[in-house]
DNA sequence: AGGAGTTGGATAGTTGTACTATCCCGATTG
DNA sequence: CAATCGGGATAGTACAACTATCCAACTCCT
């Protein structure tokens, strides 16, 4: 165990934690003081570590997707599902407000013809999106999501193109999962950076200039 | 206080806590017991709710972000500079490795043109992502961002165009940091979904096809 | 064989965040 | 003039993610 640490690069006391919460499996028990683990419990160690501290998942929903990953019996496009719903928020809004958000999200994406399952807890995070924005008095409805959608529906294209399902599933889905969770953060960051430039471009008149 | 609580949508407790905490500031005394809020306040307990709840600020970087906005004193551009850099993370990670990851990510962002602030806490994001990637031994680099850099930058080119400064400084970034922190969950919601619909279309056989 | 040192597991403690509840006192009100 | 209400200070709570301590079994060395 004090091995596997080292190679994960987290605390023994840890490792022992996520045993505990049944992040990673126990390994093959040689004597009641020795336990073997192998390269896949080294890369499942990364794999929480980038989660949780790349892509700030909790403990909780770390477990779950790695037990979406680890569902050989499903087909693909179910585990990438299962992952990306245990990646979503355990939403407590059930008022009707949010209902009726949600059902204007939902019209909007089916109008997109986008083919995404209706429990999708992502069409929560819209709707609250909405409320919040109603709330804050702002004019903005699902309409102004059109140029974000745009960019979201290129950028999903492109990754998962990029995806090569050759080396077996599991491989394919942590690459998919790491990918959502990695390029999440790539992508927001991007985002405030080019935020800044064009507020730059457009209200300063020290370093850029249009 | 009871009434701004009231008409804020949060509870007596948690004003005082905000009080503590100089979200907001105290209202005038009236007397020893009694004291005047304003709608100010109350927009202002909302805009807090709304990075909380919807953007998952937290709270001290909440008070950082407001503390820019207030600062009329500053130019547009820079006040966005500071609210961006509030809302960024509080980077730990100082080691040789991060430190040329993110000269690799500034060398792609200017390479790219773009005119932002070199201590953007987003450029520690964009280099932790790349460390991260690399110790999961995947093969992308920076050069990997590029569709997601062009489609950030149509993105907050859109957004800043949208802006309307006629309500003055104040309203105006309040505006923006509001866009930034409700339309990022936006964003990335709609990637996911996105990604399931492209998934679908790639993998899944039962519901869509393409 | 026997003691030092190590390992794995169980349990309890720590840190940080975001509240929440209690207490007290001065002020308003019937 | 007593009951109560509002506001500020203080302490307490709940949860997450670790972290530290303890214990007994086991290995290694002599």
């Amino acid at each position: 165990m004090a091995e596997l640490a080292r190679a994960s690069g987290c605390s023994v006391a840890t490792v022992k934690y996520y045993l505990r919460e049944r992040l990673i499996s126990p390994g093959t028990e040689m004597a009641a003081t020795q336990a073997d683990y192998g390269e896949a419990h080294v890369e499942r160690l990364r794999l929480i570590r980038v989660l949780r501290e790349v892509g700030d998942v909790p403990i909780s929903r770390i477990g779950a997707v790695l037990a979406a990953i680890d569902d050989t019996a499903q087909p693909m496009d179910r585990v990438l599902a299962s992952a990306h719903h245990a990646l979503g928020p355990l939403r407590s809004d059930d008022s009707s407000e949010h209902q009726a958000a949600r059902r204007d999200v939902v019209d909007y994406i089916v109008g997109r013809g986008w083919n995404v399952d209706p429990a999708a807890p992502a069409l929560d995070v819209l709707a609250g999106a909405v409320l919040a924005l109603r709330r804050l008095g702002s004019s903005y409805g699902v309409e102004s999501f059109e140029p974000f959608a745009d960019a979201a529906f290129e950028i999903a294209r492109w990754e998962l193109e990029t995806i090569d399902p050759s080396r077996g599933p599991t491989d394919t889905v942590t690459q998919i999962v790491v990918g959502t969770v990695v390029f999440e953060h790539v992508l927001l960051a991007l985002r405030r950076l080019a935020e800044e430039h064009h507020s730059n471009q457009r209200f300063g008149g020290s370093a850029g200039g249009a």
